[in-house]
DNA sequence: AGGGCCCATCGCA
DNA sequence: TGCGATGGGCCCT
């Protein structure tokens, strides 16, 4: 049973709409009103909203989430992926993300597939949606996104991991979800703990995916490229596909080398929500 | 086999 | 020029 939407949650329908609209339309270039008669608002009303939500008005981020837009963002992160990399997951570079502490189950976790581990999960309202998080007593292990059923989250992640216990326990993932999608609370207070399960190149992968700092982009063949392997960026893209913590392992900032926003395991529109997101609140710094 | 890729080429306005 | 469409190579499950 979820509990009721709060305001966050209500409010990403509304932004999930717009967003949805605005790429349909790119090349039209809708007016604020246009947008808000389409998403059955007052103006005003939505540009408070996504004020509210994002820090930018819908114009602003309608912007933010072109194609342009997107070859900027990789020009300007390329220098400072490499200053990110260079000072690691706990250096200053992680200003306004989360600490991420990770540590790998691989690959004997793999093989076991989940055996003696114990997992326990609850659905929250975030700003991107219903999400479903799953911890351990090693740390944060699965955030998944359930835009109808969460049934099929479960089922998703039953097949990953067939051989542990799942415990639905809402107390003890609430915590974890308020902190992860609350900015506020990002680096208050000790890092937070994950724990990355899958394949040894998966993992590889994953962490590499750690260090794209906050409100920036790198491109699949970028992360080839991080982990040695500059050939295989279809893989990598595989590979961030299955990646089990969405939003904290930051899979949203990898883009196509054009600019692209290629995929999303959890939906395109989420993506540039997310993006979105984080370009208004690295701008209101 | 088949991907959340990438590059080169080609054809068409 | 620019923008699709196509084909071949690539590398991990």
């Amino acid at each position: 049973m979820l509990p009721l939407p709060d305001a966050a949650a209500r409010d990403y329908d509304v932004v999930r709409r717009v967003i949805g609209f605005i790429s349909g339309n790119a090349k039209a270039q809708p007016s604020l009103d246009t947008i808000a008669g389409h998403v059955g608002m007052e103006p005003m009303a939505l540009q408070r909203l996504f004020t509210r939500w994002a820090g930018l008005t819908p114009k602003t981020f309608l912007q933010a989430v072109t194609l342009d837009h997107a070859k900027r963002l990789l020009d300007e992160s390329a220098s400072v992926l490499d200053a990110a990399i260079e000072t690691g997951l706990s250096g200053p570079a992680r200003l306004h993300d989360l600490f991420v502490t990770h540590e790998a189950m691989t690959p004997g976790a793999y093989k076991a597939r989940g055996a003696g581990l114990t997992v326990r999960w609850g659905a929250h309202q975030t700003p991107f949606g219903t999400a479903v998080v799953f911890v351990t007593e090693r740390g944060l292990a699965g955030v998944a996104f359930a835009d109808r059923d969460v049934g099929e989250v479960l089922d998703d992640y039953h097949c990953r991991w067939p051989e542990a216990a799942f415990v639905e326990d809402a107390a003890a993932t609430a915590p974890v979800a308020a902190r992860v999608f609350d900015p506020a609370r990002w680096a208050a207070d000790r890092p937070l703990r994950i724990v990355l399960i899958g394949t040894d190149f998966e993992v590889r992968v994953w962490e590499r995916l750690l260090t794209i700092p906050f409100g920036r982009a790198a491109t699949y063949s970028d992360v080839a490229a991080g982990i040695g392997r500059p050939s295989a960026s279809r893989a990598v893209g595989a590979a961030v596909g299955r990646n089990p913590i969405s939003f904290v392992v930051p899979c949203h900032r990898v883009l196509g080398k054009g600019g692209d926003l290629t995929g999303y395991r959890w939906g395109l529109t989420r993506k540039r929500a997310m993006l979105g997101w984080e370009t208004g609140l690295a701008a209101r710094s």
